[in-house]
RNA sequence: GCGCCCUUAGCUCAGACCGGUAGAGCAGCUGAUUCUUAAUCAGCGGGUCGAAGGUUCGAUUCCUUCAGGGCGCACCA
């Protein structure tokens, strides 16, 4: 027999579970057309059953040669894992198993690989992450983790739409790298024959939107930081970063847990185990002064720079050339953050260590800034904007002068259009995977993002990554 | 970058402590089988044991180095 096997276009195809949804008790007559891969075969001489599976489900198919036909070759030709479209009326099997007696089978794609095993599926984590086609073919708790990115991630977008918010997409290579502290991946333009850098956040560009009069924007796409991958960290991440005219940080904390709570909903619900923690999101989350905290978690007097070095040392940090400020939050990073189980807002941060932030009227060395803490893990930040384009300098300066990381020069083209008039605003950061990471209940960044970052191996002409990786003790 | 652990057939895993060149299940191939569903039955093929080097008469097993991966630490205001 002649035929095309990878298959065209296969028209008014139905989904499996619309499929499904036709039949009625008793009916052999609903005739039904479905497409999908198929992902296990029971062959039995002339007749065989198979599961096809589309993204909606799986569908049983049974093939009867007396029904197929000179058809019934490509029956005997199938693989697992090959793509295939059947025709014909639903039954049940005796054992009550909704089925489409195939009348016509049609070849979509051969797959020339096999599947990994059909019991446990593809379990080398390895594998998972560099083949991550085959990880959603076979397991499908990966697929139900990417649904809920997909879930949440709508359900951010609706959110903000009724809010009014516009998404807006700013520029990902930048020729200053700022608007936080991190190393930045470095790019060439050659045409401009000009250095530029990947984003390591939007904020700065957010920001001349606002001066532009764009009261209400958000956007939610990838930052890049060249720095260590772990559980937590990946080099590209999703972040949605929002701008709020005449808000600050209190209408932040407001949108924040409103947000949360929206994104829960679409995923499973407000009652999470994330990290083996059992977690209720149900608002409001308690507010607690970052230097309370530290008294609490730290006993050690915020002020007294002699003691403070004296526990960093004590703690395997380096406190030489570092302000009291710093050295506070080193401490603070390292020991009161794993113990902010959550969700809890941290609230008001030092002024130093928050270049971007507005200060409190009434206390001019704390920054109207939070930051959102579940199972010691930072998932939001935020802060009142700082509108004042001559404080907004002499903040930059005090940064270039303690050798920030990336920063050799001021960006005096955000300064300028602070200089027209910035509203002041309420500003937020929401780490994407990491928020997704918690409301699917895994444990690594690497779950939650289709492809992440894993050295290079090149693949031998079978495919077969690990025979033919880099060789040893070769440097190039 | 540092520490610990892992790498055996396409996939999931045994074997190693105590050195004698490997086993199972699934997948594949051949045959039987027209209501199976981890289908069943009979038979067959499949491996540079991650790579290189060392010790040894002999290494998948012991040692060293390297690669890839996982976890932790560091980095990430």
């Amino acid at each position: 027999m002649n035929l095309d096997p990878f298959g065209g276009r296969f028209p008014n195809r139905q989904r499996n579970v619309d499929a499904a949804a036709l039949f009625k008790e008793g009916d052999q007559e609903t005739k039904v057309r479905i497409a999908g891969r198929i992902l296990a075969f029971r062959g039995h001489g002339k007749a065989a059953f198979a599961d096809v599976v589309d993204e909606s489900g799986k569908l049983q198919a049974y093939f009867r040669s007396d029904r197929l036909g000179e058809k019934y070759e490509i029956v005997r030709c199938l693989d697992i894992g090959d793509i295939v479209g059947v025709d014909g009326p639903l039954f049940k099997t005796k054992t009550g198993e909704l089925t489409v007696l195939a009348e016509n089978l049609t070849m979509l794609s051969k797959s020339l690989r096999p599947l990994p095993e059909k019991w446990h599926g593809l379990r080398d984590t390895e594998l998972r992450y560099r083949r991550r086609y085959v990880d959603l073919i076979t397991n499908p708790e990966t697929r139900e983790t990417f649904k809920v990115r997909c879930n949440v991630i709508r359900a951010i977008r609706r959110f903000m739409e009724e809010r009014s918010f516009v998404e807006v997409e700013t520029p990902m290579m930048h020729p200053i790298a700022g608007g936080a502290n991190a190393r930045p991946f470095v790019t060439h333009h050659n045409t401009l024959d000009m250095q530029l850098f990947l984003r390591i956040a939007p904020e700065l560009y957010l920001k001349r939107l606002l001066v532009g009069g764009l009261e209400r924007v958000y956007e939610i796409n990838r930052n890049f930081r060249n720095e260590g991958i772990s559980t937590r960290h990946n080099p590209e991440f999703t972040m949605l970063e929002a701008y709020e005219a005449y808000g600050d940080y209190n209408t932040a904390m407001e949108l924040t847990e409103s947000m949360f709570v929206r994104a829960a909903e679409a995923a499973r619900g407000l009652k999470v185990t994330w990290q083996g923690v059992q977690l209720d999101l149900t608002p409001p989350w308690p507010r607690e002064p970052y230097l309370e905290l530290f008294k609490k978690h730290v006993a050690v007097d915020p002020a007294d720079a002699g003691k403070l070095a004296a526990r960093c040392r004590e703690a395997g940090i380096d406190p030489a050339g570092m302000p009291t400020e710093y050295m506070v939050n080193e401490l603070f990073e390292k020991f009161v953050e794993p113990k902010l189980t959550g969700p809890v807002f941290v609230v008001d941060y030092p002024v130093a260590i928050c270049p971007l932030a507005k200060q409190k009227r009434d206390v001019p060395s704390v920054a109207e800034r939070f930051e959102l803490f579940v199972v010691g893990t930072e998932m939001a930040n935020a802060f009142t904007e700082l509108n004042d384009p001559i404080e907004q300098r002499k903040r930059f300066a005090r940064q270039l002068e303690l050798k920030a990381e990336g920063m050799d020069q001021l960006d005096e083209d955000f300064l300028l259009a602070l200089e027209h008039g910035m509203p002041p605003a309420g500003g937020l950061g929401v780490g994407i995977d990491r928020l997704v990471m918690m409301l699917a209940g895994v444990d690594s960044i690497r779950e939650v993002i289709f492809f992440p970052l894993l050295r290079k191996v090149s693949l031998d002409e079978d495919g077969d990554g690990k025979e033919c990786r880099p060789e040893a003790g070769k440097t190039i």
